[in-house]
Parts: structure tokens; sequence; C-alpha cells
DNA sequence: CTGAAAGCGCTTACAG
DNA sequence: CTGAAAGCGCTTACAG
């Protein structure tokens, strides 16, 4: 800027004025400044600009896994809405790990984001509480916050697995399984809730070897639905609890003689399968949105109490989930 | 900072020696500053620092929609190789607008991110002449750059599409159908060479009939699928050129009664469909991999000419493109 | 209509 | 071991 000043013959704050189109310059002198920022190929350096300015026009989101559908379409509604604020966004995946959560959070907050989403994989969350009170609005998403009070956009984990699970008991299901995630994830402990709840109000037993929780992956999941749906106290129907679980199981399942199966989380194919897949399907392209709109509602001043906001599931029937018992 | 070395009682170059744990400061000294930094909740802005240093520490990903698979699992690729250089990453779905394409990347290159990856939108790249010319160095992934010779990395898409043609030939179909993108898609026009390729070889006329290309939306390709399967001179099999073109095949043909098919890109349940489903798969992380290192190849002084690097693709047998005509 | 000075929050290059 | 000065590339607040 200061070579295209000289070039021009002009003082910087000329430059400073043609480039963000301010008013007040003669149109001979604009154009000198032009000339001279054509001929050196001048670019502002907005990084610079924004120094000055105070914010950054950035936001960022820390997810599970940018490369999960989850993950991925909560990105793009945030990307949407922040786009319609001139801000550019960041991405980062924790991995489900606590650990690198938290560097990427403060990395960005070292940047000086304008506003932070984060898909919790810690259950612990103080680390952000100087960031928070020195101005950076923080929003959760998917799961809340730990040892903060903060703003948090949730699905109904609970309403959706009660009336996937209800939805097997009308069907004539007695003996249902609930294959789940880790425990201590929010989101597991949440469906898990709802499915004994479902449970409870039907007047059902809940045998707790029909409950298994653990890592999502496909061969523990297949060795656990296995033991859940053979021998003399096997399950008629299976509540998968998330999209990893569903995928494992339905790859153990022979499909033949699958019992009836209802998964949390929708999946793209899930209408083509024989049966087609009953879910209970979450929007995570509004939580994405909605958290977004949270966030800059609290960028332009917005101060009251955190919010907790769910958003409520769909319970879409396929197929897999009226088998009978 | 500087409200940091006052509290300390020392200067504004100590407080940087203590924060960027650079030796040469008296433990007591750096306990003061220490003591300060904690007092006063000081976090050092790297915003500010890496405009000193030159660099942003940040690289961009231009894709076409974050919340498709293809973008996600490469987004997932380059954040890796980006961590592991400590660099952060911002990205920006086009939505396959050219416009967009272009205001994103410029946006980017504008905050001055250390290179940028872009999965083109249009097809005329010499807007970023200037900034490569600048030294941001550019490298594109999936479609090669229009009008500037520049690094691309790609998938063998003729070669692709040519073994998936090849493979149904070999099963014995010699009315052959390809349901394609809009033309002008590098990769649309790719693999229908391939197609033409694969059909020549095997001494098999091609009917232009056969040949669909267009907008990828459900109701159209339904249209068009069920145009190419029925009547007397009815396709015995299909190659559907990419996931949507794909997914939207198999909503409209009746599995009963469906042609062979065999579709580009992998899908999650494909081998859970009835008949399983036989794919080309591209690898979407290994493009993102490869290109998120040759744009830090380039971050560390590579000058070489422009590199084009194809990986190959891999035909994943599973029934549906074995049914016979 | 135009520009010199100060400053955003740091680091670099020196000097002591 | 420590710090004052200059500067990264801009904008802000003034003055002319």
């Amino acid at each position: 800027m200061k070579d295209v000043a000289a070039a021009a013959g002009v003082g910087l704050k000329t430059v400073s004025r043609v480039v963000n189109e301010e008013s007040g310059v003669t149109p001979e002198t604009a154009g000198r400044v032009r000339a001279a920022i054509e001929a050196l190929g001048f670019r502002r350096n907005d990084s610079a600009r924004l120094l000055r300015t105070g914010r950054t026009a950035s936001v960022a989101l820390v997810l599970e896994d940018i490369s999960d559908p989850f993950s991925s379409a909560v990105s793009r509604a945030v990307e949407q809405v922040a786009a319609a604020q001139d801000c550019l966004l960041f991405t980062g995946s924790s991995g489900e790990q606590a650990d690198r959560e938290r560097e990427l959070a403060l990395a960005f907050c070292a940047r000086r984001v304008d506003g932070l989403i984060v898909v919790p994989a810690g259950d612990d969350h103080r680390y952000l509480l100087p960031e928070i009170a020195s101005g950076t609005p923080v929003v959760f998403l998917d799961r809340p916050a730990g040892g903060i009070d903060a703003d948090v956009v949730l699905s109904d984990n609970a309403g959706g697995a009660r009336a996937g699970v209800a939805h097997l008991i009308a069907h004539g299901h007695r003996r249902i399984g609930f294959v789940g995630d880790l425990p201590g994830i929010h989101t597991a402990v949440e469906r898990e809730r709802g499915y004994r709840t479902a449970m409870a109000e039907a007047g059902l037993p809940v045998d707790e070897r029909w409950v298994d929780r653990g890592p999502t992956g496909r061969a523990r999941v297949g060795e656990a639905v296995r033991r859940l749906t053979t021998g003399p106290d096997a399950v008629t129907a299976l509540f998968t609890a998330n999209n990893r679980v569903t995928l494992a199981a339905l790859h153990h399942l022979p499909a033949d003689r699958r019992p009836a199966v209802v998964g949390f989380d929708d999946l793209e194919l899930a209408d083509l399968l024989t049966p087609a897949l009953t879910v209970v399907a979450q929007n995570p392209a509004a939580l994405g949105a909605l958290a977004a709109q949270r966030l800059f509602a609290r960028l332009a001043g917005d101060a009251g109490a955190p919010a907790r906001l769910e958003l409520p599931t769909t319970l879409i029937v396929r197929g897999s989930g009226e088998v009978s018992p």
C-alpha cells in the first residue's frame, strides 16, 4: 500500500480510500491510484486490515470428524449462516479426543476468531472460561458443555429414542435390545434414557443383558448384536443408537433372519435396503444453522442467559421397524 | 502484552520471550511475568503475531459442497496434513457456482492464507494468476484448472469408467447406457470418454440415445433412466457416472426389473443393497492428502513444473454389475 | 478533497 | 539477561 501511494504520488490514506471505495476522492486522483494498484498488482491484506478493526470476520467450528455425514451437514449449515455475515469458516476435527478438541478450540481463540462452535469431545470445558470472559462467544452443539454454563443446541435425544422404542413396542416387541455408544457420551446416555422410558411406560422390564454400550467399531458391535440376537434369551428387536452402530449391526445380521431394527440417525441409502430402514432422524443442518444463528446473535450483542435449544427428531417409518417378533 | 509488561515491570520484549518460551530470562523475571499474565488473563494474539511473521499458518480449501461425502472426505485428509504442519484450515463450499468459487478463493487469498486448494466449479482460473504470482501456491483437485497451468490431483476418471463398462461387457452386455453429469464438467467428460473407449475396444457401437447428460436432480435422472430402460431399444445395463446419478437411478428403477448397474463413486450402504452395488470407487482421502502434500511441498520451496497427479480407481464387484442381460 | 501521525498487538534486529 | 525502537500492513481520528 505504501508502494502504491508512492507510485501514485499520494498519501497512504488516499490509497485506503480508493481501495475501500470511500467517497471524497477526485476521479483523477482515484484513477492514478487505480493505475498504480493495477501496475503493482496490489491486493489489500485483509488480515492486516482486520487487526486494526478488532475483528477477524471468521468463526470456527470444532467437530467430531468432518468426514462423517452428521459433521459435514452441520458444517455446511454453519458456513451458510457465516457467509451471510461475510464471515469465513475454520473447521477442525477433534476425532472425539478431548485433548485435540481443547487444542483446536484454543488455537482458534488465539487467532481471535469472532466466535466458536464446539461439538464437545471432552466433558470439561472450563478451559474456555477465560476466552468467553474476554468476549469470544462459544456455542455448543450436539452435546452440552461440561463444567460451564453456555449456549447449547441439541437434538431431543431422549425423546427420539423413546419414540423409536415405543414404535417397536407398538409392533408387538417386548424383548428389545439397546446398542449404544461409549457410556459417558451425552447423546448415548440420553438415548439410553429414552429407551428405558419407553420400556417403563409400556410396563416392560429391561434385562440388563439387553443393553450394550461400548466403542462403535464394527467388530465389537457385531459381536454384541450376535450375542443379543441368539440363544433362548434373544431379543426380537434392536434399537441401534447411532449411525455407526446401525451400520455395524446391519453388516453383521443376516438379512433373512434379522430382528426388527430401528436406528437413530438417518442413512443415505436407508430407503433402498430390504427391508428399508426405519430410523429416528436428526436434522444436522438445522442444528448447525441454529447454533450459528445463536453465535451471531451473541456477536450482535445478545447478553441474555445461556440458552438450551432442543430440536425435535423425526421417526421415519420404512419397514425394518415394523417386522413382527 | 503492553499491560502485562507494565504489570510485571519489564519491557515488552521480555514478555514476548516468556510467552514464546525463549531462553535467556531469569527465573525470577519469568515468574513475575507469568504472574502478570495469569492475573490479567493474557493470551497472545496469534493473528497479530502472524502479521509480523509474514505467514498466517492457515490454508484454505474451496470445495463443491462440504456436506457431500466426497468433499468431506477430502477435507478431513487435507486437515490432517495441515495439522501436521500446525496449520489451521478454512473451508468453503462453492455450490458448484463459478462466481462463488472465485469469491471464496479471492477472499482466502486476501486473508493471505499460506496456500489454497480448489475443487474447480468454474472453467477459467486466470483470476488466480496474480495471487499465484505473488507467492500463494494453489493446487487444484478433482478437476484441472482452466486457462492456467497449475498443480492438479485427479482420479483416473476415464480409466475407471472404462474398467466399469468393460466389466459390464465381460458379463455379456452389449447395449449399455451412460448416465452422466452436465456436459462441460471435466469429470463427466472424462468418464464418458472411458465409456466410449470400453465400447470401442469391444467393437460395440454406441447408440447416441443411450448417452444421457444433464443435471443430476432425482426427477430428471429418473426420467432418463426410465427412457433408457424401456421400449424395444432398452439397454440391458447402465453405467451411472457419479454418486448422485447412481442414487437417483436406484430410486427410480424397481429392484425386481432393474438392469445391471455399475456406478462411479462408492456409497456407504452399497454392500447392503439387494443386489449389492458394484462400483468404480475413487479415493477422496488419498486425493485430499496428495493435494495437501503438494501444497506444502510448494510452500517448502519446490519450484518444479506444475504436476498432474492421477490416482487409480478401484472396481469393487458386489453383484449389481454381474447381472446377465 | 487530501494526508501525517498514531495505533492494532505482536516480532525483529539491535544495543546495552 | 533485558529493553527501546522500528516495523508487519492496514485503519482511525484528526487536521488542513
